[in-house]
DNA sequence: AATAGTTACGTAAACGATTACGGTAAAACA
DNA sequence: TGTTTTACCGTAATCGTTTACGTAACTATT
């Protein structure tokens, strides 16, 4: 299929070389002569030359892609992230194959095998709402694979990880609304499997016991991610009748149906009911109103975990104890609240 | 860094065979007998062997990667797109690398000579709105890498391309607002350099004419997709005071911002201003009111082109002269129109 | 019984790069 | 003049697979 593109060979030949003195002058070898290594430099230029990545790959044991798995590209945080990280690594000359687990454990279970198989550089990976082990993880690494968590991660310390204090996000948020005069603020929480639902949890309650505010079971609203955005569940508790005038949702993509199920019962917001949203993905500032929510920096925690990728390749097994690393959130006020 | 995988040489050597033989056996040749087949098999499955890809891609001169070239992840029919790619593909055994242009020209240009350099076996793409020619990938095709557009293409017919009917798309839509009874209806244009904007644009006149309606340049509303999603432009607009009952935007995220615009202005949907999207985002059935929009099946989209470039890829130089495929729209009617 | 054909494998040359190891000339040194 | 360095380049092995070609042991054919 592929044309043949020029190949050290090629280069050797027209200058009656060897393919060994031309890898050596484009490499740029102090056993090669500047002369030698101009004539081979100006005509690799000329003959447009470009290393084939599968035979220096073979050859150094390195694919130069490294896999990320993430929920879904649907995701707002999750494309940013993903992004970040494209930034970072494509000017080292690594590619990047994106694998989404549509939150599905066992889809995650055979893509890290996948990946391991394609003998990727690295694994980058947010953990899928329903996955319950992380044993697939751990073949990774002990493959050879280095593997950094980010946003989601297991609930284990052999790994590296790059988050948000989301007990903190919490915090700030509910503290938020607290200064807005709620006091009976519902939240509607995310799927327990995930540590990032259990310390925005904690974060919810540690708020309320710090303003002295009672914490009443009845006001948190079970949802998974997926399901209608949180919009079903939402509408199920208003038909409760249980007083609220608060509500902080585990994101914005649950927080938007809940947004529509309160308007939908007659509720103002934010006057009836304030909302706080999670993320500040980008259409949730033309909502009406406007949604309050804490921006979560997805981007520059891609960057980051491809730093600390490249970071480690360069120091070679020295030092490579997992560390957890912290980005900072900020709470975007908008008029939902 | 990765630590060996088991390769052909353990397999032989642990059955007293040659790597020829077991190669043969895994790929089930005819030259084998059965029962060096089992074992070869057998064995092959308890050390999990799994081919390099490396190697494999270096005897076959094939990557098995596909690089994918889109405006911006951002893009909710983007991602679809590449989900579908995604889907047919894996199974197929070939990974994706996204490239986002950021609707960059220099960018996108720069994207594909590196997806040539890197030697992935095809490029599908979507051009940025800043494109204003296609040799870039005129050069990829001389290199021998096939090339398929979808959504967003070039005005070159020698491409194969994957799109939706957009003329008829806007005429649908604009009809649609017509059996309201709007009379005024303004077009949120996006950037004339893309094909979809000319044709959409194209379709809100052909429109026009059939029904009767006169069509006035001042109701056009020029705006590029990226710059504050359409808000800023209708704002502007709506202080000219040009009356209007109706409103259709060339894509969602420019028409959430005209709804802002919209509502900010003093104006109800779809009482006094109707309006009508593109592209049916996940979001756009939360607004208030709920967005009508047409529907355009990205991820299928996503899914053609893939299953394009695997029947090119089988039926070898036969038959390889350029197709246009058309997918169908749908109109989603909801409560802003 | 001599020949041809089949079966079932081995040998070795690719694919395109990197790199340890050699080798040879000229220059430097004694 | 003889020996050692140095500078510069070649030879060949290697990475893990695939595959054209060779070949030995049987089987079938006449």
């Amino acid at each position: 299929m592929i044309k043949n593109q020029t190949k050290l060979k090629d280069i050797a030949e027209a200058l009656g070389l060897t393919i060994a003195t031309v890898s050596r002058a484009l490499r740029d070898s102090y056993e090669i002569s500047p002369e030698t290594k101009r004539r081979v430099v100006e005509l690799a230029k000329s003959l447009n030359y470009k290393p084939n990545p599968l035979a220096v790959g073979l050859r150094k044991n390195r694919t130069f892609n490294v896999g990320v798995i993430i929920p879904s590209l649907w995701y707002y945080y999750n494309s940013a992230a993903v992004t970040g990280m494209e930034e970072i690594l494509e000017q080292q000359g690594y590619s990047v194959l994106i694998c989404q687990s549509k939150e599905s454990y066992k889809k995650e279970v055979i893509q890290v095998k996948n990946l391991i198989d394609s003998r990727v550089d690295a694994i980058f990976a947010s953990i899928s709402q329903s996955t319950v082990n992380h044993d697939h993880f751990l073949a990774a690494q002990e493959a050879g694979i280095p593997v950094i968590f980010f946003d989601r991660t297991p609930d284990y310390e052999g790994f590296t990880k790059v988050v948000i204090d989301n007990k903190l996000a919490a915090k700030k948020a509910i503290q938020h609304l607290v200064e807005r005069g709620r006091r009976h603020i519902a939240f509607l929480a995310g799927p327990q499997t995930l540590m990032i639902s259990k310390r925005r949890y904690l974060g919810y309650e540690e708020a309320h016991h710090e303003f002295g505010l009672p914490t009443n079971r009845d006001l948190i609203i079970n949802c998974n991610f997926t399901k209608n955005m949180g919009y079903e569940a939402t509408k199920k508790f208003l038909q409760k009748n249980i007083k609220i005038d608060g509500l902080f949702a585990i994101n914005d993509r649950t927080c938007i149906g809940a947004v529509a199920a309160i308007q939908e019962a007659g509720f103002t917001i934010p006057n009836d009911i304030a909302v706080v949203g999670f993320n500040d993905e980008p259409t949730v500032q033309y909502l009406s109103p406007p949604l309050t929510t804490v921006r979560q920096p997805a981007y520059e925690m891609g960057k980051e975990v491809a730093k600390i990728f490249l970071n480690e390749r360069n120091k070679r097994n020295i030092n490579t104890n997992p560390t957890k690393f912290y980005l900072d959130t900020e709470l975007i006020i908008r008029k939902s609240s």
